[in-house]
DNA sequence: CCGCCTATTGTTACGTTATAACATGCTCCG
DNA sequence: CGGAGCATGTTATAACGTAACAATAGGCGG
């Protein structure tokens, strides 16, 4: 295993074990810093645990809808707000898009792999990424606070596909 | 001088040369590679440069219309998906706003510092950071052809404000 | 238990960003 | 000339996101 492993989703895994841990983190996260995961912020994050992909805020919405208990835009953005400030969600600024972060709990700074052919979004864990990033605006004096690193390419199945 | 030297926005620089250097090298790259600069791409360049910030859309039009030749939309995307392209303007995503590229004519893969505070926009040129995530891709197997990457925080200035 | 405070959610309406689809014009070249 | 291909104009609408205010719910001191 290497500092880039287990960038979810380009491996099997097992999907219904993936989905109860991040849940639980969550949870637990949520106990310990008295912050509380209702209703609605719960909804949002299962659904994008059972998607497992990125998905955008109004695909969210269809989702709630068929449901059966739908929901109006600031509800879903409101619930992204929460999920992504706390380390549950990142968003993915390229695509306008949400996804469940693969790592809850550990404070990291995130950088993904999107394939722009099947439309996989992999969270790596690189801290090689980030280092580089804190020294170029070390260098610059730049107080860094936030970083989006989002690399767009072929996943390893769509580049063997067009082999 | 460093690899990140020049970071565009931190530092004072002679206005007039950095925008006429810019459209020499759309110009150059456009003629050398069979594009063509028309008008509308060279306006909506001109005002990014001439601005020098990050501008949306919308902003490109209302200057537009201010300059008494108002423009639709379509018109303007089309202007910036063609400056995009060819790596005369860059794409902010996390601001959904485009500049000017700094390094024109340099086959480079752009990353950014996005100052929360005043708003402004440096583009760096860091070898470490793209090397960074290639070896990151490589690692996975991943072909990459894009990245963005945006670091937020504080440039010197508003840093020291804070002080 | 009650009433109050605060956080969360509901609801309506709207602002901002981006694109689809089709018509028109422009230019280069045979 | 004429048509092919690219660029632009034009209209309409899709997709993404938020402001503002009302209603509700959940915890806590009295």
């Amino acid at each position: 295993m290497t500092e880039h492993s287990d960038p979810l989703g380009f491996t099997h895994h097992d999907h219904a074990h993936c989905r109860e841990s991040a849940l639980q983190a969550a949870e637990d996260t949520c106990a310990r810093e008295g912050l509380s995961l209702t209703k609605q912020r719960r909804r949002v994050l299962e659904l994008l645990l059972r998607k497992h992909k990125a998905m955008g805020a109004y695909e969210l919405l269809d989702a709630m809808r068929e449901d059966g208990q739908p929901a109006q835009p600031p509800t879903v953005y409101r619930a992204l707000d929460f999920l992504v400030s706390n380390g549950f969600a990142h968003k993915i600024e390229r695509l306008n898009a949400f996804v469940a972060c693969a790592h809850p709990g550990e404070r990291h700074k995130p950088a993904f792999l999107l394939c722009s052919d099947c439309g996989l979004v992999a969270e790596m864990r690189s801290q090689g990424i980030g280092e580089a990033v804190r020294a170029a605006a070390e260098e610059l004096d730049f107080a860094l606070e936030r970083m989006v690193v989002e690399a767009e390419g072929l996943c390893p199945q769509c580049r063997g596909a067009r082999a």
